[in-house]
DNA sequence: TGGCGCTCTGAAAGCGCTTACCGACACTCA
DNA sequence: TGAGTGTCGGTAAGCGCTTTCAGAGCGCCA
């Protein structure tokens, strides 16, 4: 019924190998039996047979793009830098990887699921965006699943993730980043809150709201914990009211920023700054202190993360910090195909850089 | 080195055939043998080669849907209501599909590239959401290349699109509409753009602005047209102006409305209403009309189209025309996996509910 | 009790590709 | 000129499943 590689192999007069040689392309074949395959495929419109290339193979062409949430920028911008990277050389012709984003929508369940899915296509590579989510069972159940796919060939790429706990069983083992080709990119998390934080101490802000993401977020955790440690170093007075100034957002999302930011207006009517979990929160951050007759940066200073593409047209145009989500997406892209090779440690932390823009100002004197 | 067929078969002490008869559930198993092989299954961690099954089969597990912009919210509810219906009876188990989504950008060419892929792959079905490009070169290739995958036994589902074209190259062809697999799922643009400037009209409006979606697009002209039928019906004097009182907007998105908006302010201050091509338009809209100095509904009112769920929730909550983009992705969902007959023609055309709430208004006395 | 039909299981033939292995041929170099 | 070398192409053995076909076992009726 379809046109097979034998269909395409009797045209060109040539024998099927050389024709799945000539669309592989790795290995030597005359200039004039080339062109006659190609045309034999051309006028035949050959498509190859995807699930049997597959198994001969034992790869498919399947990358997973596994997000949190698929309407949301942040991994948006990430998916589509994959995608970018992806493009083989022309339809017909194999190398042309297809580059599928699963949507978890955060839940761990549908993590797994997706990873037992993608094995069970024999995957190239998967690219796991986002936070990780913090629960340990799950942790490290996730982690099992990766490994056992990596062994099994596919390529991982953590993207914007922590680094896979250690293996687990082997407790007794020593802290070494076991080589087991799980490669992680993973964003300064910690640092670019530091930064961000300290960048506000030195205008002279003591009193510092901060409305987080959902508290079982690794991400979550880590911008916190460089809040903190800024305040720690820079302010230790301010450390005091750190927690009482702690408001967690139950999702990423602006409504968490609008409901967290009124949650702290009431605990603290005479704060200076708000820090926000993300560039998104910041913007419901901003409109519930306008709703509340606050200006910003005048009144109250805010600061957000991340700085998707919106951030810089907000107005005010959102002091944040800068994560360079394309380019990291691009590399993790590369490093699933095998194009790039893996950093030393199969570790490496994509910097975090502050943008200062309108949004912060040094606050009102008393 | 990974577990397959046999080595289950083996220690449930069965052959292989019975193995896969029990994963696919659909050949008559002794509940003992059954039993036993399942527990095989589980000891030893089986994952089906999806490949092998599929070569074996003709037909893999993958669901494609494609969509053109994975950001845009419209399309994030209409994947997820599909997705929603994938759900397997279990991971190991077959029968679950790996539904995927593919990021189209709005561009033919990556269209027709990720068809190209999604054939390669045996999809088992492939669904198409949101507005096709109207250009017709693009569009019977589109169509071409569709009705191939129909042929090679992909399922296909076009939800929240226009029927296709009839075939190309039989232009003798009657109106007859081509019983050739492919089944439809419209929206009622017309009627619902028709609805929703008949509710302004019937308010007293005669001076509408709209702002429409990017001019390539058949779900622009669509709504223009029930637009326009409206005024013709119920204002004739008022279609006279409609040209002048239109506004192409380049994209769906919030700067679109914005910059359409201030145009049509610029071309008739004295305009009384302003349709947009969707909600997030006239998101865009009612910031530009508040930049401007103009309260909605008093001065001015605005509708928008689709009722994502921010509609709502916007202030003044936004009168728009209700898609019912869950329910219709969830049907298309049913329809590519063959769980629900086709409609009559396979065609559909989903209602279009005129939703009217804070944003519309009679217009001020003179 | 023999024959029939029914239910369940096994043997084996592919599905369409990739690739290891080998042979053919054309050179080059001693 | 014959061995050595390198380039190119064919042969055929799978990859791990699904499914057809046939057969085994068994209860039942006449």
């Amino acid at each position: 019924m379809t046109v097979t590689l034998a269909d395409v192999a009797a045209r060109a007069g040539v024998s099927s190998a050389t024709v799945s040689r000539v669309l592989n392309g790795n290995y030597p074949v005359a200039d004039g039996t080339r062109t006659r395959v190609l045309r034999a495929v051309d006028e035949l419109q050959y498509v190859v047979n995807g699930p049997a290339s597959a198994l001969a193979a034992a790869t498919s062409d399947l990358v997973g793009i596994l997000v949190n949430d698929v309407a949301d920028p942040f991994f948006g911008i990430v998916a589509s830098a994959v995608q970018s990277e992806m493009g083989g050389e022309g339809v017909t012709g194999a190398g042309q990887k297809l580059a599928v984003v699963c949507n978890t929508g955060g839940s761990p369940e549908r993590e797994l699921t997706y990873l037992t899915l993608l094995r069970r296509q024999r995957a190239a590579a998967v690219v796991l965006t986002g936070s990780a989510v913090e629960e340990t069972a799950h942790s490290t159940a996730l982690a099992d699943r990766l490994r056992h796919l990596a062994a099994g060939g596919t390529r991982i790429v953590l993207c914007g993730r922590p680094p896979l706990p250690p293996r687990s069983g082997t407790t007794e083992q020593p802290p070494a980043p076991a080589e087991d080709g799980v490669v992680t990119l993973t964003f300064d998390n910690r640092g670019g809150s530091h930064r961000l934080t300290a960048h506000l101490l030195t205008l002279g802000h003591r009193r510092i709201g901060y409305v987080t993401g959902p508290a079982d977020r690794s991400t979550t955790r880590h911008r916190l914990e460089g809040h903190r440690r800024a305040l720690g170093e820079q302010a230790p007075e301010a450390l005091a009211e750190a927690e009482r100034l702690t408001v967690h957002g139950g999702a990423y999302d602006r409504s968490a920023g609008y409901d967290g930011a009124l949650e702290l207006l009431r605990r603290a009517p005479d704060l200076t700054a708000v820090l926000a979990a993300n560039d998104t929160v910041a913007l419901g951050v901003c409109a519930a202190l306008r709703d509340r007759g606050l200006r910003i940066p005048e009144d109250v200073s805010v600061g957000g993360f991340d700085d998707l593409p919106f951030a810089a047209d907000a107005s005010p145009a959102l002091t944040t910090v800068r994560l360079p989500l394309h380019e990291a997406g691009a590399r993790a892209g590369r490093l699933a195909l095998g194009l790039e090779t893996p950093p030393p440690g199969d570790v490496a932390t994509v910097r975090a850089d502050l943008m200062v823009r309108a949004s912060t100002a040094p606050p009102a004197p008393r």
